[in-house]
DNA sequence: CTCCTAGGTGTATACGCTTACACCTGGAGA
DNA sequence: TCTCCAGGTGTAAGCGTATACACCTAGGAG
């Protein structure tokens, strides 16, 4: 069962080479000739058989997305973006989840499932010294990076530095002095943003002269709950902080829930400054930097198949591409009271 | 470049045949022989090439995930829960997205995209009746679907009819009569779970006797925008609705933002319940009716490989599963006050 | 002692395509 | 007129695996 390629091109009264030159649009062919291969082809409802076609050639058509997490908003957004860059060159995507990369075991994808099954790897936000990723990057195939630097690999990034002084900053120029530092977890194990925003706000404070209590170092997870908890201590301490940098705005949510709980009002009683700008957090008035999720996956993609295609990126030679973050300030903000 | 087959086979001292065996797990081989193997084609880097295994065998290994949107939160959620099932089942994941289906033109993969390319497909959440999904559907292949019915397939639901029936009831319970739904959109391309939430809410208003103001019935495209205005849309009328049923919680989320921008407090002036128990909603106290998207997801994909493998799935032969859905109350539903 | 069986292994072809290479044609240039 | 070239096309050799089939061996049944 199954058309193959040969009864088309008997169909058509050409060779077989004739049928895979036509359909794939290579020069060499005659017009008419063409034309006359993709009626046949349409007619006999030909769908070319990829394993073959991947066998034939050595390409696979398709393109891995190694991610720590799926359905979290940061990466379910930049899953959505490259697959419209894939969908649009026509390669395949496929998902591979490294599993709960934080909490427990991560599953780095062994490189045997990697080799000869795709043409390129997008790594997305896997801490780029962890030894597991190390194989897949020495690899030598086209890989792209999201949120990460490695040498040799093309990556697209925010400036997480800036990122994090920019809240800072303005947290700072708002008259607040305790400022509280919301992270993920401790420093060890950390996601290249993580560390990269906590030097950017480690750079503001002591910029300023601003102490860094250690007690005001708290750990959200990304999460609401996290965050919650996070800030629930913090105010349970004897001298609470009068603002939070929280490293996501995920946490942040989590904060300003902490804040109400304990019957204070974010911007009056306590600032919050978060990063990422999520849906929701205009819906809660947060202020935050915001940063282009969409861009950081189509250009991530677009680099990829450049790769792949052969083609160095337009743009200039740099391996590393910097996307612009924006500070948003509404309401999670105010002077120190 | 690239070592095969045959470079085990000669360096075992076996044929290409035994080692396909040995590797593969098949029986007939003998235990010795099979350690051999293994253990060259470890020290060989021996990775088998997907494209020559498919071709030869005819089965790809992998399946593919139509849906219409991939960031939403429900769509997001369902795909994390059947990557981590294919995963564990050592299949790929080909995303397929048939982008915006409800503003403009949704591209649903024209089958040729899925012949020959997949052993399975999944497809979540749209439209059994859409033309375009039949082609695919009578591609006679393994085929699930999440949130929808369509006959001879492996479908995976809710009980949308009973979630907006429990959601309405509790309203009418409160006391309201003057109930607003919050749909999608237009009766026209809706998709399934939209015309079910419907007829449940239709149902007990009539079985209660309340009349369905048509000026009650409004849109707000499962976003918080949408919801937002819609709900402005009801605050402005002459005769505003005492609650509302939302389609969605994210669509309820921005109904909480309209009243709040209206001095009104959810619950106590105008109640809301939505459906789908996102992670924001008990961070807003909003009264849900919740759906086990995960669990739609596992037993899909479940499901599907079952077909693949050629074993019916265990627990029945009913084509479809129901999965069982929640009524949880929180503070942003009270008696008519 | 023979026959049969079943486990273990090898041989060789099919899978459906891509592509290097050979070939053919007609027209431009010499 | 002959040569040369380039656009078109066909031939056939892979690409790396799975698997039907043949084959062999040893052990148990008869």
């Amino acid at each position: 069962m199954g058309i193959t390629i040969r009864d088309v091109a008997a169909a058509a009264g050409v060779s077989t080479a004739t049928v895979s030159r036509a359909l794939r649009g290579l020069p060499n062919v005659d017009q008419v000739t063409r034309e006359r291969v993709k009626e046949v082809a349409a007619g006999l409802d030909y769908v070319i058989s990829p394993s073959a076609s991947r066998l034939a050639s050595g390409r696979t058509g398709s393109i891995a997305v190694i991610t720590p997490y799926i359905a979290r908003w940061f990466f379910s957004e930049v899953i959505a973006s490259v697959e419209s860059v894939m969908q649009q060159a026509g390669m395949d995507l496929l998902l591979m989840n490294v599993g709960d990369y934080q909490n427990g075991h991560a599953r780095i994808p062994p490189t045997p499932r990697l080799r000869r099954r795709v043409d390129g790897i997008l790594i997305v936000s896997l801490p780029p010294q962890d030894p597991d990723l190390e194989p897949i990057l020495s690899l030598g195939m086209p890989t792209a990076m999201i949120g990460g630097i490695a040498p040799n690999v093309e990556c697209v990034v925010i400036d997480d530095v800036a990122a994090a002084s920019r809240a800072t900053e303005y947290l700072v120029s708002l008259g607040h002095e305790r400022i509280a530092l919301m992270a993920g977890g401790p420093a060890e194990a950390r996601f290249t943003a993580e560390s990269q925003r906590e030097r950017g706000f480690h750079s503001v404070m002591t910029r300023n002269s601003l102490v860094e209590d250690p007690m005001l170092e708290v750990f959200g997870h990304f999460t609401i709950e996290g965050g919650e908890s996070a800030m629930d201590a913090l105010l349970n301490q004897s001298n609470p902080p009068t603002a939070v940098f929280a490293m996501s705005d995920e946490m942040a949510f989590g904060a300003i829930r902490s804040l109400r709980k304990h019957g204070l009002e974010p911007g009056r009683d306590v600032s919050i400054v978060g990063i990422d700008d999520h849906p929701m957090s205009s819906y809660l008035g947060l202020t935050t930097v915001s940063q282009p999720v969409s861009e950081l996956g189509i250009k991530a993609g677009e680099r990829l198949l450049g790769q792949i295609v052969g083609i160095d990126p337009p743009g200039g030679n740099d391996r590393v591409s910097e996307l612009p973050t924006e500070l948003i300030v509404r309401n999670s903000t105010g002077p120190k009271s």
